[in-house]
DNA sequence: AACGATTTGTTCGTATGTATC
DNA sequence: TGATACATACGAACAAATCGT
């Protein structure tokens, strides 16, 4: 009936941390005075700290130790504010210098592909058709925030608006560059929320652990005022340092002196709801 | 320099589900098998399985053996029509029929409590004072599909509202009750939209694998006429089996024919992204 | 209902590799 | 260079769940 033991030496290791006996930075015993602590094996003990990993408490360097992870200030950043007009790039240099954070992009990487079936579907464009693709990182205080790549239909490029296929920062926004060059004026966009395990490439740019971390996956599909699709964006967005906000109506504004904002917390739910339980 | 051996065997593993040698259902070799296909240890056989747990793809059985994971039909729920004044409860079970899914919403457990700091903050009460928390678990074509608890003042039970704490559910939609109990018009909400492993009690009630998985967690605070908050709701969701949409503007119908969507596919990015890294 | 065979889950012990300081 | 600490891998044993006889 009881719970396997690396399990209780997990809870035991949850509690500890939580009452601060470990605080942010280093700490945590090594694994072979947790083995003489617990009078429990070495893979018993890594058990259990994977699933600290797991919960997002702890992580490991070779080496070096067990740490605890310093609770990262979760950048927030709203998908939509509906009087405001701006694309969701433009939004996240806005937000970052709102929050006094800085925020950085990379040059994009360019290419041209042929679009494959879900994309030639995004976009309304025949699969095959050539779509320019511009994919860049983005940071905030220098620590990898998010990943972002968009597809836009190649004859964007033919009709005149050349910096598309430029491998340099659209600074105004690729929305605002468009409006003025092709006249294509963003009605409205629909975006999909996702999320899901880091492949490998998101866990090594994000510097995300093997076990337990998530991402959180945005595409956002946007319209223009024929009723067309202008362009796909999808985002990866690590779980661990994001908060994506959505305003609808009038909503008073947000402050973020407050850490964590509403419910954040994983187990104040879990009790109440677990006491119900029979 | 190579991959460690585990992760070799993983791919290679996920290699041979991907091209339909393991189908849905049943499959998978045992691990006994596996240790003599690939020459390798059990622990180092259960090392891959598990990054293959983590990648959902399938999933473990005591004592009956490895699965292949059935891709579920997510679920898509729009969260903003900024037309449409739903309420997301409401919207819930509007966009199930509208899928041809049969909506079940399980009657609440009501609890009444002291708010703690953030709901206090949440509601724009004060710590300490009495809130009505309503809990329901909600299912699609009878599988568990989401969690919602609701936080109302008590305020708004004296004066008026009582049904708030009664265990039934509110087939109209508690924005509605509210509008013809209290005249109280919700004018906006903010939405908070985060993702994390699940905790116990979720990971019980959805039926989701120990690791690899992934819930989102969705806050809302709705606000009134005044300005002030009238509710806080947590909303949870197995990333599995739902998709958030969000649409601002003018965006066209969204069909549900096509599976997936736009570009929810895992690898396809990351090779394209992984072929530019050094 | 009982039993045995099969399969995954847990735990131990040990050895070697690799990163860090 | 050596010491330390985590990462990988092997082998072995028993527990617990499942299923067919």
């Amino acid at each position: 009936m009881a719970a396997p033991r690396f399990r209780r030496i997990a809870e035991e290791l949850i509690r500890r941390i939580d009452q601060g006996e470990f605080s942010e930075g280093e700490q945590l015993p090594t694994e072979v005075e947790l083995m003489n602590e617990y009078n429990a094996s070495r893979n018993t003990i890594r058990d259990a700290i994977k699933l600290l990993i797991g919960r997002g408490l702890v992580y490991t360097s070779p080496g070096r130790g067990t740490f605890v992870l310093k609770s990262v200030e979760p950048f927030a950043l709203t998908l939509t504010s509906v009087n405001r007009e701006t694309s969701e790039s433009e939004a996240y240099r806005f937000e970052a210098k709102l929050q006094g954070r800085k925020a950085e992009v990379s040059d994009p990487r360019v290419e041209i592909q042929k679009a494959d079936k879900l994309v030639a579907w995004a976009l309304g464009i025949n699969e095959g058709d050539r779509v320019v693709i511009r994919h860049q990182e983005r940071r905030i205080d220098g620590r990898p925030w998010s990943l972002q790549t968009s597809w836009y239909p190649m004859a964007f490029v033919t009709k005149g608006a050349e910096r598309l296929i430029d491998a340099e920062d659209i600074v105004e926004g690729v929305v605002t560059y468009l409006r003025e060059k092709l006249g294509i004026e963003q009605v409205g966009y629909r975006d999909k929320i996702t999320a899901r395990v880091p492949n490998a490439y998101e866990a090594s740019f994000f510097n995300l652990p093997d076990s337990g971390s998530t991402v959180i996956v945005h595409d956002r599909i946007a319209y223009g005022q024929d009723g067309k699709p202008i362009r796909l964006t999808n985002t990866i967005y690590p779980a661990d340092r994001n908060e994506l906000y959505i305003e609808v109506g009038e909503v008073p504004p947000l402050h973020f002196s407050k850490r964590g904002g509403a419910t954040g917390n994983d187990e104040g739910d879990a009790a109440r709801a677990d006491g119900a339980r029979p």
